[in-house]
DNA sequence: ACCTGAACACCGTTCAAGT
DNA sequence: ACCTGAACACCGTTCAAGT
C-alpha cells in the first residue's frame, strides 16, 4: 500500500479552518459551518470532507487542551494522594471550562465522550481506580457517573458557583 | 379597568396549541415552531402572540407535572424526616425526567427555572431548609446548585444511570 | 485529488393584509 | 381583536461542475 502525499493546499485548508474556528470560538460559543469555511476560505464542501460534523471539529480545536487535561492526572496522582489527585484534577477541569466553554460541550455526548476510547473518561477511570484502592473513593462510582455530574460545567451560570458544587460532588464521591 | 373577555376561537386556538405540541412531544423530544402551528390549524402568527418563545410554550405544557412536583414536597415532609423527604422527592423528579424528557429541558435555565419566582427551587429550598435545621442536610447548599446538580437528568444516557447518580449527589449533600 | 459555491431543505420570526 | 400565511434571514448539508 503506497503511502500518498496530500497535496500541500489541502493540508493548508485542514490547518487553516482549525485555526479559524478556534477564533472564533474566543468571541462566541457558536460555530456555524458556513461561518467556518467562510472566514477559512474554502468552500462548504472542503470543510465538511474534512470534519463531517461539528463535533469532529470541535474534537480537533480542543485535542490539545484535552491532552494537557488527561496528562495532569497521572502527574496529580504521582504527587499526591488519590483523594486530592482526583479533587485537584476536578478544579482542572472546571478551570478549563471557565476559559473555554467549548472544551465541555465537545466533551459531553461528542466524538469524544461517546468514542470508543474516550481519553477524558480514561483520566477519570485512573483517579477513581486508585481511589478505591486507597479506600477513599467510593468503589461504585464509575467515569460515566463522573461525566454526567461535570455536565454542569457546561451551564453559563455554572462559572460562580462551579467551585462549590465540585465540592459538594467530591463530597459525594468520598467513602464516608 | 372592564374585563374584556376573550374571543371563544383565541381560547380554543391557545388550547389546541399546547395540546398538539404536547402530543408531539411523546413522539419526539423536539418541537419545531412551525410544526406546531400547522398542526394546531393556525397562523404562525397565532402561535408567536400566544407564546413569545419555545420555552414559554414548554412551560405551559409541563405546568401541570411540574405543580405535582412542587406540591409533592410538603406532602413529603409531613410524613418522612428531611433528608428521607428529600432523597424521595429527587426520585420524584427522576420519574418526571424518564418519562417527559421535556420537563427538564423546560425547567433548567428557560422560563421555569429563570423566572422570578420559580417554583422548583421553591420546592427545593423548603427541603434544604428542613434538612438544614434537621442538621442532616449541609447548610451550605442553595437550591441553584442543586438544579445545577439535576441538570444530568436531561441527557439522553442519563436514564440508566439515574437512581445510582442521584445516590452520589445525595450523599454529597449530607453532612459527615 | 481536491476544490468551489449554487442549491436544497429546513429552521425561527415578523408583519402586512385580511376578517 | 384576532387571525393568516407569505416573506425574510438564517441554518446545515449535498453535489455537479470545475481545476
Amino acid at each position: 500500500m503506497a503511502e500518498r502525499r496530500t497535496r500541500a493546499d489541502a493540508v493548508s485548508n485542514r490547518a487553516r479552518i482549525v485555526q479559524v474556528a478556534r477564533e472564533l470560538l474566543t468571541s462566541t460559543s457558536e460555530l456555524p459551518m458556513n461561518a467556518v469555511a467562510k472566514a477559512a476560505g474554502v468552500g462548504q464542501g472542503t470543510l465538511y470532507r474534512n470534519f463531517p460534523t461539528r463535533e469532529a471539529l470541535l474534537a480537533e480545536v480542543y485535542k490539545a487542551d484535552v491532552d494537557v487535561l488527561v496528562a495532569s492526572a497521572p502527574d496529580l496522582l504521582a504527587q499526591h494522594d488519590a483523594a486530592a489527585a482526583f479533587r485537584l484534577w476536578l478544579d482542572n477541569v472546571a478551570d478549563y471550562a471557565r476559559v473555554k466553554r467549548g472544551v465541555l460541550a465537545a466533551l459531553e455526548g461528542g466524538e469524544l465522550a461517546a468514542g470508543h476510547h474516550d481519553p477524558i473518561a480514561g483520566a477519570i477511570d485512573r483517579l477513581l481506580a486508585a481511589g478505591r484502592d486507597e479506600g477513599t473513593l467510593r468503589a461504585d462510582v464509575g467515569a460515566q457517573d463522573v461525566l454526567l455530574l461535570l455536565g454542569f460545567l457546561s451551564r453559563p451560570e455554572a462559572a460562580e458557583r462551579a467551585h462549590h458544587v465540585l465540592d459538594l460532588i467530591f463530597n459525594g464521591l468520598r467513602v464516608r
